[in-house]
RNA sequence: GCGUCGGUGGCAGAGUGGUCAAUUGCAUCAGACUGUAAAUCUGACGGGCUUCGCCCUACGCUGGUUCAAAUCCAGCCCGGCGCA
């Protein structure tokens, strides 16, 4: 059998361990490396379908199974005809397995700890330990709780109690119906010890092999899905390694790179990782996507990379532009704006630079007009999906 | 003119003898945001300093009562309303 999701090189970047090729799907494909937008819950924040073809032009959109399982819920997209139809996107879509929540909801909770963190983070034995029981996770106000089998989540929306096992986020996705699918997984705390990130390590990777089974078990699926491995072990190198090692000899279309990440040591992290993942078979980077560190995970041999940055700073006031050669952000609330008729970003040709000024968004973000948000977002998209596409070309003309 | 209610920080609006440089909201200024709990969150917001504290000036104006006044009293100024 034909499998639905297959990758292939076209170019290799010689010294790196970057590669320019293409990921075809059932619904495209994919020219990498690329940048995925997030649209976590079936809609990219602000923006219609119609608005990523006419103004941005990103190959693929990215949900979440947690988001779409508890609302509309995974039945009613099946019904609507999978979630292409029911969002208008006909393009590659991806879903994440809801992995991410166990962390967001869970160790990071109420903390305003990033997975990607800067500089030393102090271990916090709460990070691993406080998920094993209901009793702690209540005391500290997490919304998740872990075990062997799987997690058990109190949802954030209405307080109901939701399980998700490697088997039920596959039999989720599968009703959900992206292209590409992600095997459940436990993304930990940067501030979890180096004793917690084996125990969840090991753990993801038994959900690993119980994910693919659970994809094998459902054939109309396995002819429309591709399934990611993803990769765990937080900041630790040996770790990485290993999951690497051991996810690569498991059955997947592809790979994820999960987990938290330390700003110093991402390159090592992906190197290490990519060194020992199989060249034929296409690498997204998991919730990673500045500039910088796209640049980084390109060169470190990484195909794909989704962030909810683009959007969310957009959202919140916040631009990317190249100042002086040098990937900024500008913070349009400043004072500084209110008169700056200049367009956004010097460098950048996308339909808001060519027809709006700072001093306007800056004005719609003060008066907090939707459109303000809106117009950030597809600049902010155009921004990095461009940037991804001229690392591409980079390594096509290179 | 008489009566009555009221005048608080950029605005609105709490407070009615000490715990008040004064609740709160807005505005302002700045910061954060990396598989979206997020059109969100955090901080500052009278002035100065040796800034987990100290010193000045402040609740219409002037004076008074009191150990102590944004808070009580008197006069004045200003505004709303009612009656002339």
């Amino acid at each position: 059998m034909k499998k639905p999701v297959t990758f292939e090189i076209l170019k290799s970047q010689p010294g790196t361990l970057g590669r320019a090729g293409v990921i075809h799907t059932p619904h495209g494909d994919i020219e990498t490396p690329a940048f995925v937008v997030v649209g976590t819950k079936g809609t990219v924040k602000s923006l219609k379908p119609e608005d990523m073809e006419a103004y941005i032009g990103n190959q693929v959109a990215l949900a979440n199974t947690y988001h779409l399982y508890l609302q509309p819920g995974s039945d009613l997209v099946q019904e609507a005809g999978g979630l292409h139809t029911f969002m208008n996107w006909d393009k590659p879509t991806i879903t994440d397995s809801g992995g991410f929540q166990v962390f967001s909801l869970g160790a990071a909770f109420g903390k305003g700890v990033t997975k990607f963190a800067q500089g030393d983070v102090a271990p916090d034995e709460k990070a691993g330990l406080n998920v094993y029981s209901k009793e702690l996770a209540q005391e500290h106000g997490k919304l998740c709780v872990i075990d062997e089998e799987g997690v058990t989540f109190t949802s954030h929306i209405d307080g109901s109690m939701h399980r998700f096992t490697a088997e039920r986020s596959i039999e989720i996705q599968h009703q959900i119906g992206a292209d590409i699918i992600i095997a459940f997984d436990e993304c930990t705390s940067p501030s979890a010890d180096y004793e917690y990130q084996v125990e969840a390590m090991e753990r993801t990777h038994r959900w690993a092999k119980r994910s693919i089974l659970a994809h094998k078990q459902n054939f109309e699926a396995l002819k429309k899905q591709g399934l990611l491995g993803v990769v765990q072990g937080g900041r630790h190198l040996d770790l990485r390694k290993k999951s690497a090692e051991t996810l690569a000899a498991m059955d997947f279309d592809g790979f994820a790179i999960g987990g938290s990440f330390s700003k110093e040591d991402l390159g090592d992290s992906l190197k290490v990782v990519n060194e020992v993942l199989p060249e034929d078979k296409p690498r997204h980077l998991l919730g990673i996507g500045e500039p910088q560190d796209i640049m980084q995970g390109v060169a470190m041999g990484c195909d794909t990379f989704d962030c909810v940055a683009p959007t969310r700073l957009a959202r919140t006031g916040t631009i990317y532009a190249n100042v002086n050669g040098t990937h900024t952000r500008l913070n349009l609330m400043n004072a500084k704006y209110q008169r700056d008729f200049s367009k956004l970003d010097e460098s950048c040709d996308c339909y808001v630079c060519q027809n709006y000024t700072k001093a306007y968004l800056a004005h719609l973000f003060k008066a907090r007009e939707m459109l303000g948000a809106h117009l950030a977002s597809i600049h902010n998209l155009c921004y990095i999906v461009n940037f991804t596409k001229r690392l591409r070309e980079e390594i096509l003309n290179g």
